[in-house]
DNA sequence: GTCTATAGGTGGATAGAC
DNA sequence: GTCTATCCACCTATAGAC
């Protein structure tokens, strides 16, 4: 019985699988079991198990570029870009809740990642990206310029990537329901972590004298 | 030939290839051969190898805690306590490279973790401490009242811990070194990090009525 | 305490029928 | 295209000599 969706399934069920377990604890059998079809077929349409897992990141990596970059050609104020970059990518990574953790696991594993090659370049355009935002908001004089931007790329996207990453952690400290947190709570945690950001990288207003209190040289 | 340090030996050794490869690529045989023992003493010491990692474990969490907490008892301004712990932090991260890869991993795994109690009560630990840190500051009118102590505790530990997983990318964005950023832009980032977190906590100066610039409600 | 040898189990991958 | 059966490499764990 040939099946057109059978790619797809097997995908799918591979993409959950490698995420929960991570690459060496999942099995062809399980992700055969799991996507309801014989495990041989797995390499009928994949070769062998390393070349599913990189289609597995690959897939998952157009998804994302695609959603974001739609999102981020839209221009005015550089808060208001910073603002739509965080928020894409909020909505992003809680769309595909496998995605932070897989690339998660190539980040931790260096050297030895199976798809650590995609991974990285994807990580360094965004930090990138964001850092080149940043540059305009200084040269425009609504972000302080004593930051420097790379690092400032950093804290940004840190927030929003470490929010699902440590997500049983933060599960614990938000009391939430264990299937993570709620829409509502990822929806509130991105506007904080958008307003944060803006609020760190804010020049001051062009005021007074006592600028801002006690910040380290 | 009795050793007396053969069991830091192993430990060494598994720490730094659980970090490397992760749990289910590294085998007993490769531990045995990278500390310089014969593998079957592995299980002589540590009866199996999911214990051995749970020591492995174990010993990090010992070190982060106590170097920490040391530094967490001085009292002061809140301001001065968020940047004494986000210093700590980043010290003790930067010192062991190996705990930022291993601890993510665990996070990653979910529920299918090996260590993943000992592991989300500590993050939550580190999260609850900031958090009532951030409340304090708050009521003593330090620290802007709008915000969220909880999201705002996740916001100031994702910008330290992110830095050092995501490291590789980091190290592309940064042009360091292959070895990763050296101690002095590690040093440079944490006092960013802190200063980041601090602009974006402080309380607008009571002086004007032009607070603050566009910020969503 | 340290080592050798090996049992026992698991999982990736292939051959070949349908 | 899909399935069954199986081979083979590898790895954990143990038995037992020294």
């Amino acid at each position: 019985m040939t099946d057109p969706r059978t790619p797809t399934r097997i995908l799918d069920a591979a993409e959950r699988l490698f995420a929960e377990r991570g690459f060496a604890r999942t099995t062809i059998k399980a992700i055969g079991t799991e996507a309801g079809v014989n495990s041989a077929l797995l390499y009928y349409y994949f070769t062998d198990k390393e070349r599913l897992y990189r289609n597995v990141l690959q897939r998952l990596m157009d998804t994302l570029i695609e959603r974001t970059s739609s999102r981020l050609q839209a221009g005015g104020t550089p808060e208001g870009r910073v603002l739509a970059l965080v928020q894409a990518q909020a909505e992003v990574l809680a769309a595909n809740p496998n995605f932070p953790r897989l690339m998660v696991r190539e980040l931790a594993e260096s050297d030895a990642g199976h798809a650590g090659e995609q991974i990285r370049h994807l990580a360094a355009t965004t930090f990138t990206r964001l850092c080149t935002l940043v540059r305009d908001g200084q040269a425009s004089g609504a972000f302080r310029k004593e930051i420097d931007p790379r690092f400032a790329a950093i804290s940004i996207v840190s927030q929003v990537a470490y929010f699902f990453v440590a997500k049983p952690a933060v599960r614990i400290l938000l009391a939430s329901s264990p299937g993570g947190p709620s829409p509502a709570i990822v929806i509130a945690y991105a506007r904080h972590a958008a307003n944060f950001a803006l609020a760190a990288l804010a020049a001051p207003s062009r005021s007074r004298s006592s600028r801002r209190p006690r910040r380290i040289p």
